[in-house]
DNA sequence: TTGAAACATGAATCAGTATTCATGTTGAAT
DNA sequence: ATTCAACATGAATACTGATTCATGTTTCAA
């Protein structure tokens, strides 16, 4: 197996996830560079060359890891966002659950982010396939006169970037005990910005 | 010379300057690791070794580029929110600079945005100074009625969210020509989410 | 039970590039 | 005009860490 072909046996299948799992947490601590393939497998508790066997190099369990994430955080919103009555209630409950899964996997986010510069394609198929998602809903709801008209586009990116950029602040760089508190305060802002 | 000090000569400080240029250049276009001291130099037609003149080492062209960027941006906005009536107002017109800014110097944008990975420091003291300032202002307008009452830092981080989100969607990835629609789409949600 | 495929190992390569340094050249003060 | 500090050069050095590979070991289907 020289690239990235799925495992046969049980072993294999094990294997490959822990170092999936070691490579989250060193690239996610210490970076894409910084992170050696040493590190990596010295973590995953194997041998260096073992790596080789499931991945064909480092930007690879990169990638990998991304995809991951996207699918993690759409499964993890759209669950959240399931049982909302309607669209602020949902921006309300998918604001949280996404800082909620920041506190969790704060590795997977940095590894997003770092996407931008270590695979743009990736960085960029993750955002705005999920942006479009999202302006979806949000057309929708304008439509349905739960919001004021506006451009669905424009509005799925600046709340992405709120989401971004508060998880970053308020749970990478201090993470305060008081989440709820910044999901509250965002939230009347962006309620009164798009309430009809 | 071995590290930093500043120039005794015109062609010294000229030299630097060029450097300085074409680290931005380089840096901003391939990334911090892809680009080397050696594309650097060559960039800014010197030889390779001149560049130690004046620069320890690739992170301290970066860390000086980020500082740059720091003072261009306050320098910047500061100016466009100058002659604002009001806080709303001020919040159109420094979105609207923001933007512009990043359409000038797309290069710059790129290198502070790496900077959370290459020298998380710089990053963060950048935009925590930042928004310090930022949600002070907000903060005295709350006060002065022009704003609806509300956490101020927070605020701040978001609208700064926004801001960062919008300038890499619609002008590094896509250099739209029509900013301004992008600017009134998203000044008008955050007018309401603001406004008393 | 056995044999072939799958998997594991880590020392040895290999590649790329940051940094140094010994040797010139230029600037500007005297 | 002279002189010394400042500046310029780029080949040689040094280092880091990714990737390979020859040699075992384990799994599992028959």
């Amino acid at each position: 197996m020289s690239t990235n072909a799925y495992p046969r046996t049980k072993r294999g299948v094990a294997r490959r996830e822990q170092i999936l799992r070691a490579a989250e947490a060193m690239i996610g601590a210490q970076g894409f560079s910084a992170a050696s393939i040493a590190d990596i497998t010295r973590h995953a508790k194997t041998a260096l060359g073992t790596f080789y066997i499931y991945f064909s190099g480092k930007e690879d369990v990169f990638r990998e890891l991304v995809l991951e994430m996207g699918q993690l955080t759409r499964a993890v919103i759209t669950k959240a966002v399931a049982g909302a009555p309607n669209r602020l209630e949902a921006e309300r409950a998918g604001l949280k659950a996404f800082l909620q899964f920041v506190i969790e996997r704060p590795s997977l986010y940095r590894i997003v982010e770092e996407a931008r510069f270590i695979d743009a394609d990736a960085y960029k198929a993750y955002f705005t396939s999920f942006a479009r998602a999202y302006a979806a809903q949000l057309s929708e709801a304008a439509a349905a006169g739960e919001l004021r008209p506006g451009d669905a586009e424009v509005r799925a990116w600046a709340l992405m970037g709120i989401a971004k950029t508060l998880g970053e602040r308020y749970v990478l760089w201090d993470d305060t005990s008081d989440i709820d508190h910044v999901v509250d305060e965002a939230f009347s802002m962006i309620r009164d910005g798009l309430a009809p």
